[in-house]
DNA sequence: CAGACTATTTATAAATC
DNA sequence: TGATTTATAAATAGTCT
């Protein structure tokens, strides 16, 4: 949905995948909220973020709506 | 983005609660697949699903990149 | 009620600052 | 190179089938 229209495969340019990373994660953890709160349900949203050549496995993002670890442990 | 705004609070009546929940939920699952392949990230949603009468809990739906508890393991 | 439809809102890819 | 803007694609609220 921005100026173009884009193929869904890994992006391969690292700062362009940096960017759309940050932006998506922002919108992903929105609609999470989102959801939860419209539709009064449990959301636990887990990333492990995009690796760069200082962190390989990135940075741990989430969202819970509840505490996530209780959210988790019921499955 | 409908064709009206709507706050984002607690949708009172079951049946709009109850299809926005379907169609949110699966917009959310699509976001995380794309969010996952376009950044080459691992993504783990769980949403405990809408109750009903029928059923107080709803059931559970999730979504992940990877194997679900390998990835929720890590945390 | 589960699927289409479509008018609008929202998210976001590129461009620009 | 990150923050902001803009043009466009995508999601979806209300409606209809």
């Amino acid at each position: 949905m921005g100026k173009r229209k884009i193929k869904v495969e890994k992006i391969k340019d690292d700062r362009t995948r940096l960017a759309t990373f940050q932006k998506r994660k922002m919108g992903l953890i929105k609609k999470a909220m989102e959801l939860s709160v419209l539709c009064e349900v449990e959301v636990a949203l887990v990333i492990f973020g995009a690796p760069t050549q200082t962190c390989k496995q990135g940075k741990l993002c989430q969202y819970s709506s509840k505490d996530i670890d209780l959210l988790l442990t019921k499955f």
